[in-house]
DNA sequence: AATACTAGCAACCGCAATGAG
DNA sequence: TCTCATTGCGGTTGCTAGTAT
């Protein structure tokens, strides 16, 4: 059927992202909630198609996002997870909190692959390679034919619906919500302290694999339900930049608390509020 | 120091799925 | 049921930083 195509319009930007235009997204999202993105761009003033504001929302600025190397239990569970579903990046990111589909694709191509071929699985079959059949020396970037298994078990395709990511959307009679996510954004950092299995973690990190992938950033999937005797890191957010951002830092902060927050955030903290202060000012 | 090559990743493209009217 | 708008997803591209020559 004919769909009109979403970026083509005369006038839209593309290519990367400048920080005025994410403070912008931010700050339209934090204040009105995710909802509409075709109406989004418009509202918060972006020369930017609907869908171009949704992937850098999601692939970047979320808050929730946990930015850096997979760790080796989080590609542990990718690999498995890429064994039963296949390219289901979506799926796979769902498993595994603050990790998004985008990332782990990448990570796949560029890690992964490269390194279950050096002990000889096959990455596409999870079997090990045919000596004849698989030389060594395979372009890295495939055009796409190393899906084989788009055929999903109807088990593992179930367990999939349920995605912590689909948990993460909102809509703006929702913004409570996301201002509480905002509010209760603490994550552990004591690794002697076993981090609460989420059920909506999956098998994702383990605590002990260090303090920063133990943190999963389950606060937006879980709803920000944190045991009381975990022991966050707190730093306090300096005001000025969120002055400069545009932000009401009770909204930001909560009304009496600083943020809390580990690695996760410090990616979006640093873009945010550090790396684009300049920018923003 | 300059150039070529490579790896990593952000972003785009287009199709599929879904929902509303 | 059909059409169309919108969103989601997976594949791919292209830019940039890092490394090798």
């Amino acid at each position: 059927m004919g769909r009109q195509p979403c970026c083509d319009k005369v006038g839209l930007k593309k290519g990367p992202w400048t920080a005025e235009e994410d403070q912008k997204l931010v700050s339209f999202l934090l204040s009105n909630g995710q909802c509409c993105w075709r109406a989004v761009p418009k509202l918060a003033g972006l020369l930017r198609c609907g869908k171009s504001c949704r992937l850098r929302w999601t692939n970047y600025l979320r808050p929730d996002l946990k930015r850096g190397l997979l760790s080796d239990e989080e590609e542990k569970t990718v690999i498995d997870l890429h064994e039963q579903l296949g390219n289901r990046w979506s799926k796979i990111a769902a498993q595994l909190p603050g990790r998004t589909d985008n990332e782990i694709k990448n990570h796949w191509n560029t890690h992964i692959k490269k390194k279950l071929r050096k002990m000889g699985i096959d990455p596409a079959t999870h079997k090990p390679l045919q000596p004849a059949a698989a030389p060594l020396q395979q372009p890295l970037r495939s055009t796409g034919g190393d899906s084989p298994e788009q055929k999903v078990p109807a088990a593992v395709a179930a367990t999939g619906s349920q995605s912590g990511a689909e948990e993460h959307m909102f809509c703006p009679d929702e913004v409570p919500t996301m201002m509480q996510l905002l509010d209760n954004i603490i994550l552990p950092c004591d690794v002697d302290e076993p981090a609460p299995l989420d059920s909506s973690c999956g098998t994702a990190s383990s605590p002990a694999e260090s303090s920063s992938s133990s943190s999963s950033a389950s606060a937006a999937s879980s709803g920000g339900g944190f045991e009381d005797d975990w022991l966050p890191k707190i730093m306090e957010w300096p005001v000025e930049p969120m002055f400069m951002m545009g932000l009401d830092v009770d909204v930001v902060t909560g009304p009496t608390s600083a943020w809390e927050f580990e690695d996760t955030f410090n990616a979006y903290q640093r873009i945010a509020l550090f790396d684009h202060q300049e920018a923003w000012a």
